[in-house]
DNA sequence: CGTGGCCTTGATAAAGTTCAAGAGCCGTGG
DNA sequence: CCACGGCTCTTGAACTTTATCAAGGCCACG
């Protein structure tokens, strides 16, 4: 496919003129990474910033023993590793591709000019990050006041909500990765979805989850916004 | 004092033209909070931003129960209540003055055209809410992947840095305060405090602490960086 | 002086992690 | 075509960390 119409999909880049496209697509690289391979590492300099055009990928933190903690997964459309770009060089947290991936890559310095010249663009990259910090207040907000139990039911009725409203939804992740978003290991969310299966809350078969008692889990997730942006 | 003088103290003005201070002057208000007052809150619409000009203030998360988790706490010349202005309209997290507080507030369509003609103010903001994304990585972390000891040892470093790299530094905030910011409460930080005392690690008298033995600290906090930008 | 905020310490309880074991599933290669 | 190895997921028991509840000390300010 053309490479300029994949970047008119993009919102990142809605409201620019066709010449600004031109100039996007002069200065783009293309670049496909496989499953399980890292994209970029935490420290290291970053000279532009990406685009996930297809596949899924996460951005993460590891500790020194191993454990890691899932900051964002992003499918197609996302802008991921701007920080460097406009501000202290370096990345702040590792990405890796989940699945077969590809994605735009803007180097820095070209990218930067077209901001100075374009300010819907500027508004557009200001609207992203301000949408991540409003994420990462919630992701702290779960970490530091609400226990695994609240993280958990403020998750699945986000999916309830993703998913039309519907009761039964179906996790776009496995388990493992669920339990590193939502700051736990894998053993506590087993543990805490029998609970909830045996408290009647929510009935469950692998992936697919129905819910059950919604009141109950929205008292638990204490409201029901999960990383809403 | 003039208003455009205390305009070009601000970082996010940096590389301004006259002209521009003239223009920011005629869109700022000038407020004053006192001690404990709240300067918004959680949910509120955010119909401009602010800048501190004198006097310290937190930005924090409130639980139902009541605990408090402090995401910044900024002083003069920072910043704070951009999220709404770009994107989402409401505040993510409620502002609250320290001390005695004046800052400067910017309504948001004034500020926005402002932008839109004014590349490198953009880029500035740019910069601002980047940085901010990366301290919020730090705070996941340690959040996350840190126990408490490990939360306050990368602390103390930090503020070894700050005042130069002495080995006396002062607690610039009070242990309640500190506990929040640490996401713990305040008899688990007076805890670990004397533990660490116990351990010679550190030595302490009221808010002076002496930094005893470094290494011992570098191994707990992993790593001496601490939200540094 | 006395009251309230801040800080510390102890006993207790809750939540989550670690370690260990085992079940189920799938794809690969013999 | 089947067996093996690897991966995900679950469950149990012991342990660690942290929060909660309660009490007391200290200091500053009215």
């Amino acid at each position: 496919m053309k490479i300029p119409s994949q970047l008119a999909a993009i919102p990142l880049f809605e409201g620019l003129s066709e010449e600004n496209y031109a100039d996007l697509a002069a200065i783009v690289l293309d670049k496909v990474f496989h499953k399980g391979q890292t994209i970029f590492s935490e420290g290291e300099e970053g000279n532009g910033f990406y685009v996930v055009v297809a596949g899924r990928l996460k951005i993460f933190k590891l500790s020194r023993e191993g454990k890691e903690q899932i900051l964002h997964i992003f499918g197609a459309g996302e802008p991921f590793g701007e920080v460097p770009v406009f501000a202290g060089q370096r990345f702040p947290a590792n990405a890796e591709a989940l699945e077969d991936c590809r994605v735009f890559f803007f180097p820095r310095a070209a990218f930067v000019e077209l901001i100075k010249r374009n300010p819907s663009l500027a508004l557009n990259m200001l609207a992203v990050l301000s949408r991540r910090l409003r994420q990462f207040t919630l992701l702290i907000e779960d970490l530091s006041l609400k226990e695994v139990p609240g993280r958990l039911a403020a998750y699945l009725l986000y999916l309830s909500h993703q998913q039309a409203g519907s009761d039964e939804v179906e996790l776009d992740i496995p388990k493992n990765l669920l339990a590193s978003l939502l700051g736990t290991i894998p053993e506590t969310l087993s543990r805490i979805l029998a609970r909830m299966i045996r408290q009647g809350l929510i009935e469950a078969e692998g992936p697919r989850i129905k819910i059950v008692d919604r009141q109950g889990l929205q008292a638990l997730a204490v409201v029901g916004s999960y990383r809403s942006t």
